[in-house]
DNA sequence: ATCCATGCAAACCCTTTGCAGTCCA
DNA sequence: TGGACTGCAAAGGGTTTGCATGGAT
Protein backbone atom coordinates (compact mmCIF):
# COMPACT_ATOMS: atom_id res chain seq x y z
CA UNK A 1 0.00 0.00 0.00
CA UNK A 2 1.25 3.33 -0.77
CA UNK A 3 0.45 5.78 1.64
CA UNK A 4 3.69 8.28 1.31
CA UNK A 5 3.93 10.67 -0.90
CA UNK A 6 7.06 13.10 -1.93
CA UNK A 7 7.08 15.97 0.26
CA UNK A 8 7.39 19.29 -1.79
CA UNK A 9 8.85 22.37 -0.67
CA UNK A 10 7.18 24.78 -2.70
CA UNK A 11 4.62 27.26 -0.81
CA UNK A 12 2.12 27.49 -3.50
CA UNK A 13 0.40 24.60 -3.18
CA UNK A 14 1.99 22.24 -0.35
CA UNK A 15 1.19 18.31 -1.64
CA UNK A 16 2.06 16.94 2.45
CA UNK A 17 1.39 13.22 2.71
CA UNK A 18 -1.76 11.37 2.22
CA UNK A 19 -3.75 12.12 5.22
CA UNK A 20 -2.91 15.92 5.36
CA UNK A 21 -3.83 15.82 1.42
CA UNK A 22 -7.22 14.37 3.01
CA UNK A 23 -7.98 17.24 5.37
CA UNK A 24 -6.50 20.01 2.49
CA UNK A 25 -9.30 18.67 0.37
CA UNK A 26 -12.22 18.26 2.75
CA UNK A 27 -11.45 21.57 3.91
CA UNK A 28 -11.96 23.06 1.07
CA UNK A 29 -15.04 21.42 0.46
CA UNK A 30 -16.17 22.57 3.73
CA UNK A 31 -16.01 26.09 2.67
CA UNK A 32 -17.85 25.44 -0.46
CA UNK A 33 -20.44 24.30 2.24
CA UNK A 34 -20.40 20.15 1.92
CA UNK A 35 -20.08 18.25 4.62
CA UNK A 36 -17.15 16.06 6.09
CA UNK A 37 -18.04 12.36 6.36
CA UNK A 38 -16.23 9.47 6.81
CA UNK A 39 -17.54 7.97 3.63
CA UNK A 40 -16.05 11.18 1.43
CA UNK A 41 -12.76 11.25 3.83
CA UNK A 42 -11.98 7.74 2.27
CA UNK A 43 -12.82 8.56 -1.11
CA UNK A 44 -10.23 11.28 -1.23
CA UNK A 45 -7.95 9.44 0.85
CA UNK A 46 -8.04 6.04 -1.73
CA UNK A 47 -7.57 9.16 -4.58
CA UNK A 48 -4.59 10.57 -2.91
CA UNK A 49 -3.11 6.76 -2.61
CA UNK A 50 -3.16 6.50 -6.49
CA UNK A 51 0.16 6.47 -7.99
CA UNK A 52 -1.06 6.68 -11.59
CA UNK A 53 -4.32 7.35 -13.18
CA UNK A 54 -6.97 5.16 -12.06
CA UNK A 55 -10.82 4.38 -13.07
CA UNK A 56 -13.71 4.61 -10.93
CA UNK A 57 -14.18 1.00 -11.04
CA UNK A 58 -10.72 0.63 -9.61
CA UNK A 59 -11.75 2.90 -6.98
CA UNK A 60 -14.60 1.07 -5.96
CA UNK A 61 -12.49 -1.92 -5.40
CA UNK A 62 -10.11 -0.09 -3.47
CA UNK A 63 -13.09 0.74 -1.49
CA UNK A 64 -15.17 -2.23 -0.59
CA UNK A 65 -16.62 -0.90 2.27
CA UNK A 66 -18.09 2.52 0.86
CA UNK A 67 -21.28 1.98 -1.76
CA UNK A 68 -20.66 2.16 -5.43
CA UNK A 69 -22.95 4.98 -5.62
CA UNK A 70 -20.76 7.15 -3.05
CA UNK A 71 -17.76 6.27 -5.22
CA UNK A 72 -19.20 7.89 -8.24
CA UNK A 73 -20.78 10.64 -6.54
CA UNK A 74 -17.57 11.51 -4.52
CA UNK A 75 -15.61 11.12 -7.70
CA UNK A 76 -18.04 14.14 -8.93
CA UNK A 77 -17.62 16.03 -6.69
CA UNK A 78 -14.30 15.80 -6.55
CA UNK A 79 -13.86 16.46 -10.21
CA UNK A 80 -16.51 19.56 -9.97
CA UNK A 81 -14.21 21.33 -7.65
CA UNK A 82 -11.12 20.87 -9.21
CA UNK A 83 -9.35 18.60 -7.42
CA UNK A 84 -9.23 16.02 -9.39
CA UNK A 85 -8.98 15.82 -13.73
CA UNK A 86 -10.16 13.73 -16.12
CA UNK A 87 -8.00 11.68 -18.15
CA UNK A 88 -8.61 10.20 -21.55
CA UNK A 89 -6.89 7.17 -22.94
CA UNK A 90 -6.16 5.75 -26.63
CA UNK A 91 -8.97 3.69 -26.73
CA UNK A 92 -11.07 6.52 -25.03
CA UNK A 93 -11.12 4.81 -21.29
CA UNK A 94 -11.51 7.48 -18.74
CA UNK A 95 -9.18 7.95 -15.32
CA UNK A 96 -8.98 10.25 -12.92
CA UNK A 97 -5.97 11.21 -10.76
CA UNK A 98 -5.36 14.38 -8.07
CA UNK A 99 -5.42 17.67 -9.80
CA UNK A 100 -1.64 19.57 -9.64
CA UNK A 101 -1.81 23.20 -9.89
CA UNK A 102 -2.26 24.73 -13.38
CA UNK A 103 -1.58 21.94 -15.02
CA UNK A 104 -3.27 20.89 -18.37
CA UNK A 105 -2.39 18.30 -20.28
CA UNK A 106 -0.77 14.87 -19.79
CA UNK A 107 2.09 13.24 -21.27
CA UNK A 108 0.39 9.42 -20.71
CA UNK A 109 2.67 6.53 -21.16
CA UNK A 110 1.06 3.53 -22.48
CA UNK A 111 3.73 0.92 -21.36
CA UNK A 112 3.05 1.80 -17.47
CA UNK A 113 0.31 4.15 -17.00
CA UNK A 114 1.80 6.63 -15.70
CA UNK A 115 0.93 10.25 -16.31
CA UNK A 116 3.32 13.40 -16.08
CA UNK A 117 2.24 16.90 -16.49
CA UNK A 118 3.00 19.04 -19.50
CA UNK A 119 3.07 22.44 -18.90
CA UNK A 120 3.96 25.72 -20.96
CA UNK A 121 4.02 24.19 -23.95
CA UNK A 122 2.37 27.13 -26.14
CA UNK A 123 0.03 24.84 -27.53
CA UNK A 124 -2.88 26.63 -26.09
CA UNK A 125 -1.68 29.87 -27.82
CA UNK A 126 -0.86 28.27 -30.88
CA UNK A 127 -3.95 26.58 -31.29
CA UNK A 128 -6.36 29.86 -30.29
CA UNK A 129 -4.45 31.52 -33.07
CA UNK A 130 -4.41 28.61 -35.83
CA UNK A 131 -8.46 28.52 -35.09
CA UNK A 132 -8.29 32.47 -35.44
CA UNK A 133 -6.84 32.31 -38.83
CA UNK A 134 -9.91 30.35 -39.80
CA UNK A 135 -12.77 32.70 -37.83
CA UNK A 136 -13.00 30.34 -35.25
CA UNK A 137 -13.18 31.40 -31.48
CA UNK A 138 -11.30 29.08 -29.34
CA UNK A 139 -13.35 28.86 -25.97
CA UNK A 140 -11.47 25.15 -24.94
CA UNK A 141 -9.78 22.16 -25.91
CA UNK A 142 -9.24 19.18 -25.08
CA UNK A 143 -5.51 17.91 -25.35
CA UNK A 144 -3.82 14.26 -24.36
CA UNK A 145 -0.58 13.31 -25.43
CA UNK A 146 0.05 9.42 -25.67
CA UNK A 147 3.60 7.29 -25.78
CA UNK A 148 6.11 5.87 -23.62
CA UNK A 149 7.71 8.01 -20.60
CA UNK A 150 11.47 7.83 -19.89
CA UNK A 151 11.68 5.04 -17.71
CA UNK A 152 9.20 2.79 -20.46
CA UNK A 153 11.66 4.09 -24.00
CA UNK A 154 13.65 1.49 -25.67
CA UNK A 155 11.87 -1.85 -23.59
CA UNK B 1 -30.75 17.55 -47.74
CA UNK B 2 -27.50 18.11 -48.39
CA UNK B 3 -26.39 15.42 -50.99
CA UNK B 4 -24.06 17.28 -53.00
CA UNK B 5 -20.42 17.79 -52.04
CA UNK B 6 -17.90 20.30 -53.88
CA UNK B 7 -15.68 18.79 -56.55
CA UNK B 8 -12.23 19.67 -55.80
CA UNK B 9 -10.29 19.50 -58.85
CA UNK B 10 -7.24 17.06 -56.78
CA UNK B 11 -6.01 13.69 -58.45
CA UNK B 12 -4.45 13.01 -54.81
CA UNK B 13 -7.64 12.26 -53.08
CA UNK B 14 -10.95 12.73 -54.97
CA UNK B 15 -13.67 13.81 -53.05
CA UNK B 16 -17.21 13.24 -55.49
CA UNK B 17 -20.63 13.49 -55.30
CA UNK B 18 -22.12 10.96 -52.56
CA UNK B 19 -22.91 7.80 -54.64
CA UNK B 20 -19.29 8.40 -56.10
CA UNK B 21 -18.09 8.74 -52.41
CA UNK B 22 -20.11 5.55 -51.86
CA UNK B 23 -18.56 3.76 -55.07
CA UNK B 24 -15.15 4.81 -53.60
CA UNK B 25 -15.45 3.67 -50.60
CA UNK B 26 -16.75 0.32 -51.47
CA UNK B 27 -13.92 -0.15 -53.73
CA UNK B 28 -11.26 0.19 -50.93
CA UNK B 29 -13.22 -1.72 -48.57
CA UNK B 30 -13.15 -4.41 -51.49
CA UNK B 31 -9.59 -3.71 -51.92
CA UNK B 32 -9.33 -4.81 -48.15
CA UNK B 33 -11.25 -8.29 -48.19
CA UNK B 34 -14.35 -6.70 -47.25
CA UNK B 35 -17.60 -7.61 -49.45
CA UNK B 36 -20.00 -5.26 -51.18
CA UNK B 37 -23.33 -5.42 -49.52
CA UNK B 38 -26.14 -3.51 -49.46
CA UNK B 39 -26.68 -2.51 -46.02
CA UNK B 40 -22.81 -1.57 -46.12
CA UNK B 41 -23.53 0.70 -48.87
CA UNK B 42 -26.99 2.48 -46.96
CA UNK B 43 -24.39 2.99 -44.29
CA UNK B 44 -21.82 4.65 -45.79
CA UNK B 45 -24.56 6.32 -48.04
CA UNK B 46 -26.08 7.71 -44.49
CA UNK B 47 -22.86 8.77 -43.46
CA UNK B 48 -21.48 10.73 -46.13
CA UNK B 49 -25.24 12.46 -46.34
CA UNK B 50 -24.55 14.03 -42.59
CA UNK B 51 -23.64 17.43 -42.73
CA UNK B 52 -22.64 17.68 -39.36
CA UNK B 53 -20.78 15.35 -36.86
CA UNK B 54 -23.29 12.76 -36.16
CA UNK B 55 -23.68 10.00 -33.60
CA UNK B 56 -23.75 6.22 -34.33
CA UNK B 57 -28.06 6.61 -32.76
CA UNK B 58 -28.33 9.72 -35.45
CA UNK B 59 -27.11 7.24 -37.55
CA UNK B 60 -29.28 4.39 -36.73
CA UNK B 61 -32.42 6.45 -36.72
CA UNK B 62 -31.52 7.54 -40.65
CA UNK B 63 -31.67 3.95 -41.34
CA UNK B 64 -34.22 2.41 -39.76
CA UNK B 65 -33.94 -0.83 -42.49
CA UNK B 66 -30.72 -1.55 -41.44
CA UNK B 67 -29.95 -3.51 -38.19
CA UNK B 68 -28.40 -1.33 -35.20
CA UNK B 69 -25.75 -3.68 -35.11
CA UNK B 70 -25.31 -3.94 -38.10
CA UNK B 71 -24.94 0.29 -38.76
CA UNK B 72 -22.61 0.37 -35.34
CA UNK B 73 -20.32 -3.07 -37.36
CA UNK B 74 -20.29 -1.13 -40.33
CA UNK B 75 -19.45 2.42 -38.71
CA UNK B 76 -16.72 0.93 -36.98
CA UNK B 77 -15.60 -0.93 -39.80
CA UNK B 78 -15.24 2.76 -41.28
CA UNK B 79 -13.25 4.17 -38.16
CA UNK B 80 -10.76 1.11 -38.39
CA UNK B 81 -10.25 1.94 -42.12
CA UNK B 82 -9.83 5.78 -41.66
CA UNK B 83 -12.85 6.24 -43.56
CA UNK B 84 -14.23 7.96 -40.87
CA UNK B 85 -12.96 9.51 -37.70
CA UNK B 86 -14.33 10.10 -34.48
CA UNK B 87 -14.98 13.49 -32.40
CA UNK B 88 -15.22 14.03 -28.85
CA UNK B 89 -17.42 16.99 -27.86
CA UNK B 90 -16.96 18.71 -24.55
CA UNK B 91 -19.21 16.71 -22.50
CA UNK B 92 -17.36 13.27 -23.94
CA UNK B 93 -20.15 12.79 -26.37
CA UNK B 94 -18.73 10.79 -29.08
CA UNK B 95 -19.61 11.74 -33.20
CA UNK B 96 -18.39 10.96 -36.17
CA UNK B 97 -17.52 11.90 -39.18
CA UNK B 98 -16.17 11.56 -43.29
CA UNK B 99 -12.18 11.34 -42.69
CA UNK B 100 -10.76 14.83 -44.77
CA UNK B 101 -7.22 13.65 -45.94
CA UNK B 102 -4.65 14.35 -43.76
CA UNK B 103 -6.60 16.46 -41.31
CA UNK B 104 -5.95 15.74 -37.54
CA UNK B 105 -8.01 18.09 -35.16
CA UNK B 106 -10.93 19.74 -34.98
CA UNK B 107 -12.43 23.29 -34.80
CA UNK B 108 -15.46 21.91 -32.99
CA UNK B 109 -18.54 25.15 -33.02
CA UNK B 110 -21.01 24.19 -29.61
CA UNK B 111 -23.66 26.32 -31.24
CA UNK B 112 -23.74 24.64 -34.47
CA UNK B 113 -22.39 21.60 -34.12
CA UNK B 114 -20.25 22.39 -37.35
CA UNK B 115 -16.62 20.75 -37.25
CA UNK B 116 -13.82 22.66 -39.50
CA UNK B 117 -10.34 20.90 -39.73
CA UNK B 118 -7.41 22.91 -38.50
CA UNK B 119 -4.73 21.77 -40.48
CA UNK B 120 -0.86 22.76 -40.41
CA UNK B 121 -1.09 24.32 -36.89
CA UNK B 122 2.38 22.85 -35.92
CA UNK B 123 1.00 22.14 -32.72
CA UNK B 124 2.40 18.67 -32.95
CA UNK B 125 5.48 19.48 -34.05
CA UNK B 126 5.47 21.72 -30.74
CA UNK B 127 4.05 18.81 -28.53
CA UNK B 128 6.32 16.48 -29.50
CA UNK B 129 9.20 18.53 -28.49
CA UNK B 130 7.90 19.43 -25.55
CA UNK B 131 7.23 16.15 -24.39
CA UNK B 132 11.08 15.11 -25.70
CA UNK B 133 12.04 17.63 -23.30
CA UNK B 134 10.65 15.91 -20.74
CA UNK B 135 12.37 12.32 -22.12
CA UNK B 136 8.74 11.40 -23.20
CA UNK B 137 8.38 9.84 -26.54
CA UNK B 138 4.81 10.92 -28.00
CA UNK B 139 3.15 8.40 -30.29
CA UNK B 140 0.15 9.76 -30.42
CA UNK B 141 -2.00 12.56 -29.64
CA UNK B 142 -5.99 13.70 -29.11
CA UNK B 143 -6.73 16.80 -29.74
CA UNK B 144 -10.60 18.91 -29.85
CA UNK B 145 -10.63 22.64 -30.36
CA UNK B 146 -14.42 23.44 -28.71
CA UNK B 147 -15.29 27.21 -29.59
CA UNK B 148 -17.65 28.98 -32.27
CA UNK B 149 -17.47 29.23 -35.86
CA UNK B 150 -17.30 32.15 -37.86
CA UNK B 151 -21.38 31.75 -38.58
CA UNK B 152 -21.89 31.56 -34.93
CA UNK B 153 -19.90 34.38 -33.34
CA UNK B 154 -21.79 37.14 -31.47
CA UNK B 155 -24.65 35.28 -32.02
C1' DA C 1 -20.41 -24.13 -51.51
C1' DT C 2 -18.06 -21.13 -48.30
C1' DC C 3 -17.81 -18.06 -45.25
C1' DC C 4 -18.64 -13.28 -44.38
C1' DA C 5 -22.47 -10.27 -43.23
C1' DT C 6 -26.92 -9.40 -41.25
C1' DG C 7 -30.67 -8.92 -37.86
C1' DC C 8 -32.65 -9.58 -33.66
C1' DA C 9 -32.42 -9.75 -28.95
C1' DA C 10 -29.95 -10.21 -25.06
C1' DA C 11 -25.91 -9.14 -22.70
C1' DC C 12 -22.60 -5.84 -21.32
C1' DC C 13 -20.15 -2.00 -19.19
C1' DC C 14 -20.16 2.07 -16.85
C1' DT C 15 -22.63 5.54 -14.60
C1' DT C 16 -26.67 7.65 -12.63
C1' DT C 17 -30.93 7.69 -9.98
C1' DG C 18 -34.89 6.62 -6.51
C1' DC C 19 -35.66 5.97 -2.10
C1' DA C 20 -35.41 4.99 2.73
C1' DG C 21 -32.42 5.30 6.39
C1' DT C 22 -28.29 7.90 8.51
C1' DC C 23 -25.47 11.46 10.07
C1' DC C 24 -23.25 16.02 10.14
C1' DA C 25 -23.93 21.00 11.17
C1' DT D 1 -33.86 18.94 13.97
C1' DG D 2 -33.31 19.45 8.98
C1' DG D 3 -31.06 18.95 5.09
C1' DA D 4 -27.18 16.71 3.10
C1' DC D 5 -25.12 12.16 2.58
C1' DT D 6 -25.17 7.19 2.22
C1' DG D 7 -26.15 2.55 0.53
C1' DC D 8 -28.61 -0.59 -1.98
C1' DA D 9 -30.65 -1.93 -5.99
C1' DA D 10 -32.60 -0.89 -10.05
C1' DA D 11 -32.72 1.85 -14.17
C1' DG D 12 -30.33 4.00 -17.83
C1' DG D 13 -27.57 4.86 -22.24
C1' DG D 14 -24.64 3.42 -25.53
C1' DT D 15 -22.28 -0.33 -27.58
C1' DT D 16 -21.15 -5.16 -28.29
C1' DT D 17 -22.11 -10.07 -28.83
C1' DG D 18 -24.40 -14.90 -29.70
C1' DC D 19 -26.62 -17.22 -32.87
C1' DA D 20 -29.33 -18.66 -36.74
C1' DT D 21 -30.38 -16.95 -41.30
C1' DG D 22 -29.16 -14.81 -45.64
C1' DG D 23 -26.13 -13.30 -49.33
C1' DA D 24 -21.64 -12.24 -51.89
C1' DT D 25 -17.78 -14.37 -54.19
Amino acid sequence: MVVTTPKHSGHEHPRPRSAAVVDDIIAQLCDLGYRDTEPRRLVISAVAAQSRPFTAEELCSALPCVGRATVYRGLRLLVETDQVCRILLEDHELRYQLSQPGHHHHLLCGVCGASADLEGCGAEDLLREAAAAAGFRMKGHLLEVYGECVECVED
